[in-house]
DNA sequence: TTGTATGCGTTATCAG
DNA sequence: CTGATAACGCATACAA
């Protein structure tokens, strides 16, 4: 409400001293900054941002792009993208990307460019090449999460190589019949990551010079699509597999559920490895490939901050690679019966 | 990049005609307004946001503060909430409130307070009498979702009653050896929901007369909370009840993955109720007490983007009751020894 | 219908 | 170290 003007005749003082003793940026006398400060906190003193954003050209806000945020993953990257922004001093304003091209280029060319925000994070989202050039024309530093985007710097898992670190576990454990539940093919999310992690899986097959027939099952990301596929895959005995790759852990976890429900004893009869390392998996005792995507929202925000500190030298093109692990858990071992391995 | 200035003189117009143009908001000639929608549309000018609050005290923008993002409800009440907003054309920016006193005072009395939010979501916290007059000095909407708060709107569903007809389903399916699992009293979240909850449940169970034991285990709000306060409560056969009321969906799910694993039939054995109608409860065929979270984000908006169109009338405030309702699924029955009924 | 002039609340420049 | 003063980019009251 109280303007600095307010601030400044009651501490006695210019509107210039008493905004350089509240921001602390030049050198004030400590009995003017002493003064200013009470007078501040007497008047319930706050800077208006969009007056001091008007003039510095600087909002300390910076706008997240994402798909979805009720997902796992996605809520994930949120929070620490949430947290270490609070940290240094920025807000945050939320954009939900629409599936639709139409709202889509509204966001980018109505909300996004209004001046409001100095840094875009994207999580999940493959910028088109015009999307890009957009956002160096707004000369806003941007990462990106989830995918590898010319133009901008961003940083994911290698999605090919976490289901082949999967695959692999599974191949050394003896395994040659295993099925890859994963994403639909059609309904592709931004980075086909879907379709990469079926490449992975099917690499690390070939690498082992093991055979592929019906190697693939596609179901909705979620636990409920797992159980439903492998519901259907595991019901005939005499062709299921002794081992599932899915393509996430809560699709892993749909599959254990239904295994348990037909039966089968996992991981005895049946080996099941995921990728996440979703809060939910130790308790099903899962096998998985670890990604931290809070700690990937993290490093976002530290890239962007020192993009918007340092001079105009613009975030590298880079894309980074974002380091996974093999968690190994109790629902994979050996297959039930030995089948003829290679060494 | 390009200012209003520019656009005007490309226009061969003023300033005003062509900020009452490109606003719509004060009749122009449809040729000047023609003129100038080209010369924008060329420069590919857009309105700084900053500057248009700066003079109008409005920025288009809410905040929404919350305690958790990766959590079922509130990332679906998010949803909720962004959808409704971008389509009123306001933005979002999304606050975490930390547990931390010092800090969510510093949210409070820092960032909220910049005159960068023309309204306040707040999502699952129970506001302090200070913060809520804090608010009220502000002169800015704001609408709670989760619980009461004494001063300002809010909406919620009604937690007792919603362990009550949980509970109520069950007493009438003729089970009298019930137990609750719910959350931590200690942990409480913000509204005490986990109490309230409790207290619905022993309020049925007294209403029908049921004599009360060890009726209560607390638990974590999630599917590992669940499934471990499940193994401890249904490892004895003897002692174990015939029917479980969860706290929420991810405890029941937890509770009937424990009991398969022990091989109790759900619902033959032992009947499950769970509280919020979460995704993967129908794959569970979990009967579930159902509120909609997102559709509480969609109402919220709505009324304060009234409250920002209409006059100063404030927000009354009320504490709107959400509408629940049962979703009988397959996890609940009779239970399977008969016990004396009451009718 | 259109143009002119003013002010929103800061920060930054430049003297002092 | 401090004080005037000029922007920042726009919306509006007022005059034409």
């Amino acid at each position: 409400m109280s303007s600095l003007a307010e601030v400044a005749r009651r501490a006695g003082v210019s509107k210039a001293t008493a905004s350089r003793a509240l921001s602390g940026a030049a050198h004030v006398s400590p009995a003017a900054k002493e003064r200013v400060s009470a007078a501040a906190s007497d008047l319930g003193y706050v800077v208006s941002s969009t007056a001091a954003s008007l003039v510095t050209g600087r909002t300390k806000n910076v706008g997240v792009i994402t798909p979805f945020i009720n997902r796992w993953f996605f809520a994930e990257v949120l929070e620490g993208i949430e947290g270490a922004l609070i940290q240094a001093g920025y807000d945050l304003t939320l954009f939900r990307l629409p599936a639709e091209p139409e709202q889509r280029s509204r966001l980018f060319h109505y909300f996004l460019v209004r001046k409001r925000v100095d840094a875009i994070v994207c999580v999940g989202v493959a910028l088109t090449p015009s999307e890009v050039e957009l956002i160096h024309t707004l000369r806003r530093p941007a990462v990106g999460i989830g995918g590898a985007i010319p133009g901008i710097t961003t940083m994911s898992i290698d999605d090919e190589q976490a289901t082949a670190l999967a695959t692999r576990h599974l191949i050394s454990l003896g395994h040659t019949r295993i099925v890859h539940i994963g994403g639909d093919l059609g309904e592709q999310m931004d980075f086909h990551v879907h379709a990469r992690r079926l490449t992975g899986f099917r690499a690390a097959m070939a690498d082992a010079g093991i055979p592929q027939g019906d190697d693939f099952r596609a179901t909705e990301f979620s636990v409920p699509g797992g159980y439903e596929a492998a519901m259907s895959l595991l019901a005939d005995p005499a062709t299921r597999p002794t081992a599932i790759v899915a393509g996430c852990d809560e699709i892993a976890i749909g599959a254990i559920t239904a295994a348990r429900q037909l039966g089968i004893v996992v991981p005895s009869e049946l080996s099941v490895v995921g990728i996440d390392d979703h809060p939910y998996s130790a308790m099903f005792g899962l096998t998985t490939v670890r990604q931290r995507p809070g700690e990937q929202g993290e490093l976002a925000v530290d890239l962007v901050v020192r993009a918007m500190g340092g001079p105009d030298e613009p975030l590298q093109s880079t894309a980074i690679d974002i380091p996974i692990g093999l968690e190994v858990r109790s629902s994979t071992t050996a297959p039930p019966v030995s089948v003829p391995g290679r060494g």
